[in-house]
DNA sequence: ACCTGAACACCGTTCAAGT
DNA sequence: ACCTGAACACCGTTCAAGT
């Protein structure tokens, strides 16, 4: 049941879970249901438990401190991004952060390899995991309204362009943002900027 | 009846905009309704409307350009999270980037003043506005579980404390961590890392 | 111990019928 | 032109009743 449960997020996310349609999925009535798992929000905690007891351990990779530092980084949110639902299932319930824990035992472990100390050490790793977990839910968000016809900004600066600002800069802002590319470029700015 | 609307949203977030429940409050059959506006949707797209339609200039404060740049930065984040329910509108129709446009105009300005010219500019536009909109979805799904008992790292880094990692750090971690500050410092590290 | 049927209180949406 | 009532197809949840 659990399975099935999981089957359905994976397929059309959190939202997509009806317990009706899973009692229907399963041939069982939805009182059934409820009898053993006792309603919606407990059959999402348990889910949430088992995304949480299996979770990967975190190793770094490269030779400088700052490239290991990006490779957790890069790697928590490719783990996440590529499995949406387990995220989504965690922050269901109001477990979200709880993902990141591993991630950030490995962070806190190269910061101190990099040499940093105490307060300077914890706001490093801090300042990286909110990066990650920000750019995580924007993307997730994203994911909720791929199917909605967008208005990005890039329409707006060619409908409405300022007529004092450089056209150079202009034509950039009309290309597409690519989402992977504005982390890894504001997650190396960072993470030499905190070193 | 768009500013009933309004008033709903505002007092429990989109998802306490009822169709029946507006009808009820406005005294009249919900099929009424559907023949003023057509359905839920095209409720959402007009009060987006109204929101876009009366977004505010910005005005960058400071002397040197970083502190500019951080001024506008902080203000949009600022106007988001104190009037959540104007991008929680906008967002739910797809139409959410929206809301930046007057601010990114303003960074790219002062871009320009800073001494950014062509691609670096841009970039540095792109990584700011994104690090706000990342941010503050990260503080609205917040908003949204704010009833909810999270379990936050910091307990894990209470509960489960990996033993070779700098008590320090521990001690720092397991401290509240307020998203103001973390924006903030990792605002400033990105914009002096940029110019 | 386990499951069902029926009910309750909700949704969004449609549509023929009224005025 | 504007509104209603009734209906349809959904929700989550409860609970007495069955086996």
């Amino acid at each position: 049941m659990l399975d099935t449960a999981l089957a359905m997020i994976e397929a059309g996310g959190v939202g997509a879970l009806s317990m009706r349609k899973l009692a229907a999925e399963l041939g069982v009535a939805p009182s059934s249901i409820y009898w053993h798992v006792g309603g919606r929000e407990q059959l999402l905690g348990r889910l949430a438990d088992r995304v949480l007891a299996d979770l990967g351990a975190f190793v770094a990779s490269g030779d400088d401190p700052a490239t290991r530092i990006m490779s957790i980084a890069t790697a928590l949110r490719a783990q996440i991004m590529d499995h949406p639902s387990r995220l989504e299932i965690t922050a269901a319930v109001g477990r979200g952060p709880a993902v990141s824990f591993p991630a950030q035992v490995a962070l806190a472990r190269e910061v101190a390899a990099a040499g940093l100390e105490g307060e300077a050490a914890a706001v490093a790793v801090r300042d990286v995991m909110f990066l990650v977990g920000s750019y995580v839910t924007l993307g997730l968000n994203r994911l909720d309204r791929e199917r909605l016809n967008r208005v990005s900004t890039r329409q707006l600066w060619n409908s409405e362009p300022p007529d004092d600002v450089d056209p150079a800069v202009i034509a950039i802002m009309r290309a597409q943002a690519e989402l992977d590319e504005v982390f890894a470029h504001t997650l190396d700015v960072l993470v030499h900027g905190l070193l």
